[in-house]
DNA sequence: TAACCTTATTGTATTTTTTACACTTATCAA
DNA sequence: TTGATAAGTGTAAAAAATACAATAAGGTTA
């Protein structure tokens, strides 16, 4: 490993933090990391580190997703960039915030080189976020519940083929309310945007549910065409 | 000046650059800066410059307001953060983008330390900006009209009595597109944000519009009621 | 002072969208 | 075969969005 090499040089006062979500047992979820070191040893925290020379903060998303938490090729979106003079006790950081969504099953979890453990913790249980985090967290949840009503982004949750019940389990925890079983069917069927299978739910102890999936060409169409829906 | 004094610390990766809007003449505008060095020297470009380490991203840009247009006490909000590696040519900076809203007429222009001249523009004039300032001018303009129609902000940009007419004119050129005067103005009035005053428009040579003012106590309300409108 | 020009102001009928609501079907387990 | 559980489905009522045009007011001009 080369230090010298400016690719790797460390831009020490620009961080990126990711507020990853996933979805498992019908609770919605958010990746944390157990900190190896101080400020802050040993508290559940956001993954997140400092952005290098030669990328963007995109990219710098991407690679210390992979770095603290082994999650790959991901939904991601910026959020907001956090700023407060003391955020950050050892000296002046600015965290530019991510929103990631994953499907849990996809990804197996691996603490990377800062964290001594990595976990999937429930969104409505209560958590002890050390630094901005908790601002952090609270601002990336509330784009999320945006989100979920103008972009299609669910599905990055849920495996590829889905139910409809599971569908509206996910946006029913996303915005933390229930909403109307044929209603919803009714109108997320009518945007066209959900192919149905020939493919059924299987192992279930009752009627056994259709699958879907996501139909990214009919949506990329819909929106070309200047499509906006809001569910 | 103490230059030691730590207060005073530029950080050199990292700028704001704000896009301001104002309305004047029935036009949606944008402040715009002829730079006096380079790289850029005496093109036309956004407002912006370097963020200290004593101050937050929102201080910062209500500072550089101030020096390089002598714009004072407005609407800011921020927008996103341009990252490309090589958006800013004589090193690597990292930039954050604030949209503002002024009133043009409470606010003489004045150009700052590191501008020559400072000017309205016209939005729907061609513009050719310099570095990566189209993608932010874009983004910030896209932002506003999201904005517009889920917020209240507009008022940032009129006299504080004004017209249906005038709010009309000003919404209709954010979006670019014209709508019905009568559904407009039952749908802005049903919200009950505006206040009727029993003052009337002067000095036209027809009949004179009723003029009105924002509550904001009555937006406040809604909002805490989580009452979400959609113009 | 009457005719004219310009913009302000106002209501209704139609269409579209959203909401509320409950029974039947399928599958497995007991 | 009975019971339990979740899947699947339609309609009527209410609310919201849209399309649309005549009259009022003030100033200017002939």
């Amino acid at each position: 490993m080369e230090l010298t090499n400016v690719s790797k040089q460390i831009i020490k006062n620009l961080s990126v933090d990711c507020v990853v979500f996933g979805f498992e047992n019908f609770e919605l979820e958010v990746l944390l990391i157990k900190r190896k070191l101080n400020p802050g040893k040993d508290s559940w925290a956001l993954p997140g580190g400092f952005i290098l020379k030669s990328e963007t903060l995109d990219d710098a998303a991407v690679r210390l997703l992979e770095e603290t938490s082994n999650v790959k090729n991901i939904y991601l979106e910026q959020v907001h960039t956090f700023s407060k003079t003391d955020r950050f006790p050892l000296r002046r950081v600015i965290s530019v915030a991510y929103l990631a969504l994953v499907n849990p099953e996809k990804h197996s979890l691996k603490p990377g080189i800062d964290a001594t453990d990595v976990k999937w913790q429930k969104v409505k249980d209560p958590i002890d976020f050390p630094f901005d985090h908790q601002e952090i967290f609270d601002r990336a949840l509330n784009q999320l519940r945006k989100r979920v009503r103008t972009k299609p982004i669910g599905f990055e949750l849920l495996p590829e083929k889905f139910s409809l019940t599971q569908l509206q389990n996910l946006y029913e925890s996303i915005l933390g309310e229930e909403v109307d079983k044929r209603n919803y069917r009714k109108r997320i069927l009518s945007l066209k945007m959900l192919v149905p299978l020939n493919e059924y739910q299987k192992g279930v102890s009752h009627r056994a549910a259709r699958l879907y999936k996501f139909d990214s060409k009919a949506f990329k169409k819909l929106k070309d065409e200047g499509f906006n829906f809001q569910l």
